[in-house]
DNA sequence: ATGACAATCAGAGATTGA
């Protein structure tokens, strides 16, 4: 089973470009981050005409996340749990079930910018909400994932600059440690876990012509429970449609599980 | 230190992003 995630930075903007990959790739499940859409206004002709099921939680203007699935999804559930006045659309889950059945959850992390400031805040008790999650997704000792833009840029060889990024939210000794916290519980990140290459990166700046110095950073992860970790067979970064027309900021990261 | 670039909503320019 094919898993993919994709911040794809505006559903309208971008469809084209994702039903290009989308046909391309051909990911069993992808997580869409950025759909900038209230449900209403998401389109779903499209990928129900290529056997995708949709699920969706979005709001209007900013932030929306998404479940794209050639499998049934099951118990969808959306919204970090945590904080019943958080109104961002941040989280979606849901269960898929090929060979076995796995829980798999989509994010979009706060980027937390500027620092210090009630954004930085934000992001740092969104995360200690998501290790909550994590831990009780752990106990539960079954396949699942969870995958997204965590705007964390984990080491300094994530970053054709890391020197561009030390006072950065996605860079913070702080917000590093946050992530590292939920890591350590016992996941895997997956594309760590198929290789220490640096210079893999998942987000180029628009500006500046980014993508065309390699000026960019690795942001978007897949983190595997134990029993999805042992199903892992790939994990690779679909960097070079970055460089199409219209293109996101962000690329495609995706695994391959024996599942 | 600022702005560069893109998307959204709105119908100009502010806000957000990373």
């Amino acid at each position: 089973m094919k898993i993919a995630t994709f911040n794809i930075n505006g559903i309208k903007a971008r469809i084209n470009a994702l039903l290009e990959w989308l046909d391309e790739a051909q990911p069993d499940v992808a997580l869409l981050q950025e759909i900038k859409s209230v449900d209403e206004n998401f389109p779903h002709e499209p990928f129900e005409e290529r056997g995708y099921n949709v699920a969706t939680h979005g709001q209007k203007s900013f932030n929306g996340v998404a479940i794209l699935s050639k499998l049934p999804l099951e118990d969808v559930t959306r919204g970090l749990p945590g904080d019943d006045s958080d109104e961002q659309a941040r989280w979606i889950e849901a269960t898929v079930v090929g060979k076995q059945a796995i829980r798999i959850c989509g994010l979009y992390l706060p980027n937390g910018n500027p620092v210090p400031g009630p954004k930085y805040d934000y992001k740092l008790a969104w995360m200690e909400r998501l290790k909550t999650r994590a831990e009780a997704l752990l106990a539960a000792e079954e396949p699942a994932l969870m995958a997204g833009d965590y705007n964390i840029i984990p080491q300094a060889e994530d970053a054709k600059r890391p020197e561009a990024w030390t006072k950065d939210a996605l860079f913070l000794p702080e917000s590093r440690a946050a992530y590292r916290r939920i890591l350590n519980l016992g996941f895997t990140e997956a594309f760590r876990a198929r290789s220490q290459a640096a210079g893999q990166y998942s987000f180029w700046d628009y500006q500046a012509n980014a993508y065309g110095r390699d000026d960019g950073i690795r942001i978007d992860h897949i983190l595997l429970t134990p029993q999805a970790a042992d199903l892992l067979i790939d994990c690779r970064i679909d960097a070079e449609i970055r460089g199409r027309d219209k293109p996101s900021d962000h690329v495609p990261v995706w695994v391959e599980l024996d599942a």
